[in-house]
DNA sequence: AATGATGTTAGAGA
DNA sequence: CTCTCTAACATCAT
């Protein structure tokens, strides 16, 4: 759930709480210090300067040369109403606002690091173009897929040729261009780079104007579930009609994960 | 009781 | 060194 229109969702939530706010308190609550949650005590004093995201991840600069990185994981809320459960960070502002990290799972991260060290975080020092930059062109995704020999939706799931697709999305893209998942991404056809191109961007877009999708856990800031689970046409429906050609949708695990798409249509 | 779940990453082997 | 694959992380719901 927590994909790239999730986290965009709640860094757009976020942002009017956090730009310029500084931060007068932070601490782990029932969180060990680690890979997953460190330096968190760096962040007081300093004021967050912006509220960003790069794919999953959101990165809050702050005013003394550090960013405090977010990975929301599979179950991270950030809410401001205290949780009656699996709190792992509370933060809080000089301008008396409080900020809390839920965690059931604890497969987030909340870490402080210096701008742009991100070696405890290959996944973020090796991230791919964000989606919504105007270079995300169908060459440019040419390009990408042809560097590796794996399935496609393995591949998509690496964030290395484009940031942001978790595993509903890579369903849904993949339905979307009717490509089947196990296709080697170094085989998908040219002539599909454009719609696959678009495909990502479209869904990613629809996605993030509802608000996300909501499986289980996953709620913005304010506490309300995304809307996009209505409009899903692959993830999660095995065993229903395909929307577009009725066959029916099977489910299989590629990669180690779970995938859905259409036998009939998806090539 | 057994199974599966949205993500990332360490470790192993090629 | 890079690419690829698998299992592990921790907890809850069914």
């Amino acid at each position: 759930m927590p994909e790239l229109p999730e986290v965009e969702t709640v860094r757009r939530e976020l942002e009017p709480w956090l730009e310029h706010a500084i931060v007068s308190h932070a601490a782990l609550v029932d969180a060990p210090e680690g890979k997953k949650y460190a330096n968190l005590s760096r962040c007081i004093g300093q004021t967050i300067e912006a509220v960003q995201r790069r794919g999953k991840f959101l990165i809050l600069p702050l005013s003394e040369g550090d960013e405090l990185i977010i990975h929301l994981g599979m179950t991270g809320i950030i809410t401001p109403k205290l949780p009656a459960k699996h709190l792992r960070v509370k933060l809080e502002f000089h301008n008396a606002a409080t900020l809390y990290f839920q965690d059931t799972r604890r497969f987030g991260r909340f870490l402080v690091v210096k701008a742009g060290e991100y070696q405890s975080l290959p996944t973020l020092a090796s991230l791919g173009i964000e989606p919504f930059d105007e270079a995300f062109s169908a060459d440019y995704l040419a390009k990408q897929l042809a560097k590796s020999r794996t399935a496609i939706k393995t591949y998509l799931l690496s964030q290395k040729p484009v940031a942001g697709l978790g595993n509903i999305y890579a369903d849904e893209v993949l339905w979307q261009v009717q490509i089947h998942p196990r296709t080697a991404s170094n085989a998908v056809p040219k002539n599909l780079m454009p719609q696959l191109r678009d495909a990502i961007v479209d869904i990613l877009q629809k996605s993030i104007e509802a608000q996300g999708t909501t499986l289980n856990d996953y709620r913005t800031v304010n506490g309300e579930v995304g809307a996009y689970l209505e409009q899903l046409n692959a993830y999660g429906q095995a065993g229903k009609p395909c929307p577009r050609c009725k066959g029916l949708l099977e489910r299989e695990v590629i990669g180690g994960r779970s995938s859905h798409f259409c036998p009939q249509c998806q090539q």
